[in-house]
DNA sequence: GTGAAAGCGCTAACAC
DNA sequence: GTGTTAGCGCTTTCAC
């Protein structure tokens, strides 16, 4: 592999001569700029560029620690982060922790040991151990989506709570008035903000809140299932007739569980989801969700990051992204007996 | 940020020794070793890795080239490789392509100058540039997946040409005979074979191969959909009974399209997918689809290309991977006019 | 406008 | 068993 000192020897210049062509080429004359360029080409020179970044002390990689990139919200959350991360001059380091706590340290480490400059945490429950921290306790951090918001670190998130409750209303208007909610994992600060949202908007409407209604889920397909199929158990006159799952996996188990037992969707029961991922446009019924802007969160959480390294950014700013209520066919009016 | 510098200061050693009781410490006495781990802790010492790695030349990185993560058969065999990766001492650096020539070459860039060891690219259709290669011109590169095998590299693929002409004969033998193929881009070698292994059932069969009852996809689930809507259109008597799609996005779409205008799947039409990517075994109907060990796929792409790193593999191995026929209910017996 | 030289943090000969 | 020292490839003062 050709090296600076093998161009300039070729070019008969100096490797700072060949240094500065290549950095700063404003301050290297047109005769030898076009001298070291074309020994660039002749010795077929690649910068080393882990050397570079030794000695630069900057890496431009930005860790990204994501629960899954099998979930389709945060893969579109992924693909906006790299979008602006070109843009910036930085490469995404993207770790499928698929919530295991050593791949998640492993990662993490990158950035205090230089191999990263920042990081993104898309789920941020976990508080990161103390000896991943530098000197001063902190580290270059954003955390997005999923956030629970200690105050010390950039946040890029959603009104969980005012979404959730916009959903709710919007099934309270329809005539609901028992709805029952699956939810996320209990460990998740969305699950808590969703429910609190939920319970805003019963309340509003001089609704009770039944704790017999709230049913677990992991945002996954068979979660939903297995709660939908809970749920089609209930004698029909005590059946809530609406149900609204904290992201668009589970309602379309759901869905799929209510299909089995012969209910209809939503003549029957409504079902509502939540992120709006591709296949809630085309499932049967077309799901009734929020909208989240996902490719945005990964953007702004990127250029949060490396308004941080470059100092140029005021304490801690939480950035709220909005929502949209998205109605489709999978919600309506309450059925009359 | 203390360095090792600091450390053999502050144990009263060397630094040579300080890194000796990291790396190798049963070549330093126990009671020197003690004395090094304690200044560790005291100055709160975390190695550079940017500056070992450069040292070393060794990054022990690997670029991956997704064309998306939002593909969740991709995101599967992501997961595969990193958890290959973590257990062999690796780290993947994620790449989102989309499809974009620059946003890969960026990437692959990386090895070329030294960010990363190695390379996988899971869809292999764009030969890379030259400037990418190394002096030898080639790359320390596994191919996956989606895969032109042009002899020079380790690659990882299914048997796609037996698996189409397995799912194509499954449609057969429940008396279909004018199936439908919706096909992936063109530009996709995957889709060259999935034709070939529709075509050969076809031929097996004595039924006749009509380039009529070819649509065009892209493995979306618009695409599915779309087609699906232009074969809904098809006067009965001419229409196809049945339906290969080339992955189940576009199955998913394809069935979507088919409800809409009241026709039932697969009482009225048969649908078969390809992938079986966990919505597959939620939709209405349950799809019939081909599984692929998608982690399986990631984990042997890492292990053949940490073996070319290490110099221990033969000339450009080939693995194929086994595929199975999942049977569901979106395929049934042809219907009796 | 260009060159000489120091040094980023670490490892690995090579001495002792 | 431990220390000294020469770099890995590059950038960046500081001279000239």
């Amino acid at each position: 592999m050709a090296n600076i000192r093998d161009v300039a020897d070729s070019a008969g210049v100096s490797v700072a001569t060949v240094s500065r062509t290549l950095q700063q080429p404003e301050r290297v004359s047109l005769k030898t700029r076009n001298r070291v360029m074309a020994a660039v080409d002749a010795v077929g020179y690649k910068p080393n560029l882990m050397a570079v970044k030794f000695r630069s002390g900057k890496t431009h990689n930005l860790v990204v620690l994501v629960p899954t990139v099998a979930n389709v919200f945060f893969a579109r959350v992924i693909s906006g982060m790299q979008e602006a991360a070109a843009e910036l001059g930085y490469s995404i380091l993207l770790a499928n922790t698929l919530g295991n706590p050593d791949t998640e340290a492993q990662y993490a480490k990158m950035v205090s040991t230089s191999q990263a400059d920042g990081l993104i945490q898309l789920r941020a429950q976990i508080p990161l151990d103390d000896s991943l921290m530098n000197d001063n306790g902190l580290l270059p951090m954003v955390n997005a989506c999923e956030v629970i918001d200690c105050g010390k670190y950039p946040v890029v998130t959603l009104d969980n709570r005012a979404a959730a409750k916009a959903m709710t209303r919007h099934l309270i208007e329809f005539g609901h008035t028992r709805i029952a909610m699956i939810k996320g994992p209990d460990s998740s600060p969305l699950t808590q903000d969703r429910l609190l949202g939920y319970k805003d908007a019963l309340r509003e409407a001089n609704l009770p809140f039944n704790e017999n209604l709230l049913f677990p889920g992991d945002f996954t397909l068979q979660a939903g299932y297995k709660a939908g199929a809970d749920i089609a158990k209930i004698d029909e006159k005590l059946r809530p007739t609406a149900v609204f799952c904290e992201n668009d996996e589970t309602a379309i188990g759901t869905i799929q569980a209510f299909k089995q037992v012969g209910m209809r969707v939503p003549d029957d029961i409504s079902v509502a989801g939540f992120d709006d991922i591709a296949f809630s446009a085309f499932c049967d019924p077309p799901l009734t969700t929020i909208a989240q802007p996902a490719e945005e969160f990964g953007r702004t959480a990127v250029t949060l990051l490396v308004d941080v390294l470059n100092g140029k950014t005021r304490k801690a700013p939480k950035v709220i992204m909005p929502f949209e209520l998205i109605t489709r066919q999978s919600t309506g009016p309450v059925k009359t007996m």
